[in-house]
DNA sequence: CGAAGATATGTAACCGGCTACAGATAGCAA
DNA sequence: TTGCTATCTGTAGCCGGTTACATATCTTCG
């Protein structure tokens, strides 16, 4: 609406300069007051920016400076409802710093992973927060080299890259402790892919707490799942049918390595009119919101989603001031959180 | 691991001409398939760039260039269960194309709306995915200027922005019709905030279903909520309250404006011990993850999120290609899905 | 054979910032 | 007065690409 020049044309500092009536130079300091600038001079510098609407163009700047100001969360898929929240977090972090955030789907395929982190390097994105699924740590370095700092979350790689993650074995080992207090005994476990360290560790924890209480793991009470609903609800049919339709002395518990196969098991349970928790108790991981609204609700280790996204990019910002920094991790604490679908087991069973 | 040069360092189109034997200019035709190069020069720049692992630098190009190939998604929340589909869709759709995508969350605050503008024009940002909340037309204009492109979703506008939606007043058609068509007369509403066009048009929706079953409109049956599960609980709770505890015949059923609030309605009818569908029924809207998993699981209208979210980013493209079309705007037809929160209601009431 | 056109390449300017360096002025101590 | 420091400003080069323009060679055609 004003004359030429305000609205929504660019704005250059050179232009700033001249209507200021000083040179790019000063004009450069007074805007991000370094060096020497006279009171004078600055404030008709500030006064032209505000006339023209100047907005510093970023990319110029990364040309000189080497930053970007931008780093990108690089995940499997943000539908997966364990997700949003770690976005949130980094989200929430980085743009606290000045930050923006790059958000890419990998669907956990390594093919698009190595896709997305040449993308990144030629954006000459200043730090990655990473939840890789399949690629090997050094493949990671390959592409990006030491363009960009790298947190992991969720996952455990064995380059030196940092680390934010909760304790899974521990979570595990806390599922199967609640279940185990409550009288079982036949505990299945539907595990997650065991081609990841998360999917291991929940598993160590599950055995870890059965040898404590001196229960012999017994190898066919373990499903191998895939962290999705289907998978859940596949891997209960399966322990139903091995126990002859009714699970009974059997099988009395199931710890579900995530909440999404905890409610395909659900599910599973639901058609083979199996009562929960009266008959088969379950336990799930992670406390996505979902959890709070199944019937029965579902009882299950939470994970501090939220936190691990704020963790995770204020450490890859610690590491970007300062790439020497010996490698970082941070292990978060699980939590149990009860509700409908585990009950005290009275009399039956030993 | 290689000499000096290979591995993480970053490396310019300069060393790549000088290692090819050729000018900076040879070296960049050869790189973008542009202009004229011979064979054997546009494969000896290849094979050095190959051997020097060289990776574009994206902000300096975007310097001549005046694009940076990434567009931003603007949203309240991406914890709030609709969004990640969306957002999944338009990084889908754009990632297709080769553009990035940056996500911001506003918490619908008009200031932080504002300030994340004013980085992402600082960026150069090419477009902009916008689901906005309070912020006029008029002032996201004056902010971006000319600068980017928009593209509005599941939100109307008066600028002449390009619009993605559903039919909302179709949706709470649809959801209000289905009860009525089950027997319920007393059909009370829970909407969104008034203030969004997304609340204003459901509710409108719900007004022409009672209108041509000649049902008259009572006020008394409009409680406006906030999009959120607690606000749905509370506006529950009012409607109950005001039926003296005891719904029966004063409100046989409910449509809550979004499955959030219809999960808050849920839990508030479970504690009043209040029979769920049998002596109230209940419609959400959405049709999130969640809704397929409540107990009883929930009736709703869907929308087409993930699409929503590719056609966004579609539309998006398409005016940044060509910024003189006509105002675009898409409608989404809403989906009734009927599970189990809503029944066939026999003889009892008229 | 000469002119026109296609092919190939390099030089240099430019995109929009930042900053090293140099030059200018002023204040102050010796 | 001289010399030194602190303050202020501008010129120009650089960051890493793209591309207009000039130049040169090779075909091709009248």
């Amino acid at each position: 609406m004003q004359l030429g020049n305000g609205d929504g044309n660019i704005t250059t500092i050179y232009e700033v300069a001249e209507l200021a009536g000083v040179s790019v130079a000063t004009a450069s300091r007074a805007l991000n007051n370094t060096g020497y600038v006279s009171k004078e001079a600055r404030s008709r510098v500030l006064e032209a920016a505000r006339r023209l609407n100047y907005h510093i163009n970023v990319n110029a700047r990364s040309l000189t400076s080497g930053k970007t100001y931008t780093i990108a969360l690089v995940l499997p898929d943000v539908t997966n409802p364990f997700f949003p929240a770690v976005a949130r977090g980094v989200e929430d972090a980085a743009s606290r710093k000045g930050y923006s955030v790059i958000l890419c789907n990998t669907d956990g395929s390594p093919r698009k992973e190595a896709d997305y982190l040449n993308m990144l390097r030629s954006r000459r994105i200043d730090g990655i927060v990473f939840t890789t699924s399949e690629l090997p740590g050094a493949r990671i370095s390959s592409i990006i080299g030491d363009s960009s700092a790298v947190v992991l979350v969720d996952r455990d790689l064995d380059e030196p890259y940092d680390i934010v993650k909760t304790d899974n074995v521990k979570g595990g080992f806390l599922a199967t402790s609640h279940l185990i207090s409550l009288g079982h005994t036949r505990i299945a476990v539907i595990s997650g892919p065991l081609s990841l360290t998360t999917g291991m560790e929940r598993l160590q924890g599950y055995r870890d707490a059965l040898g404590q209480a001196g229960i012999p793991f017994d190898e066919s009470l373990v499903v191998e799942g895939d962290f999705r609903q289907e998978g859940g609800r596949a891997a209960m049919e399966r322990l139903i049918e091995q126990c002859g339709g009714r699970p009974s002395a059997k099988l009395s518990a199931v710890f579900a390595c995530n909440d999404l196969m905890a409610v395909g098991a659900l599910t599973a349970l639901e058609e083979h009119e199996i009562a929960v928790p009266s008959e088969v108790a379950i336990v799930g991981y992670d406390d996505i919101a979902l959890a709070s609204v199944t019937r029965p609700r579902l009882s299950t280790v939470a994970q501090p989603k939220y936190e691990m996204g704020v963790l995770a990019a204020e450490m890859l910002l610690r590491r970007m001031a300062n790439p020497n920094l010996p490698r970082q991790q941070e292990v978060l604490q699980p939590m149990l959180v009860i509700r409908d679908s585990t009950l005290e087991r009275r009399s039956r069973c030993g």
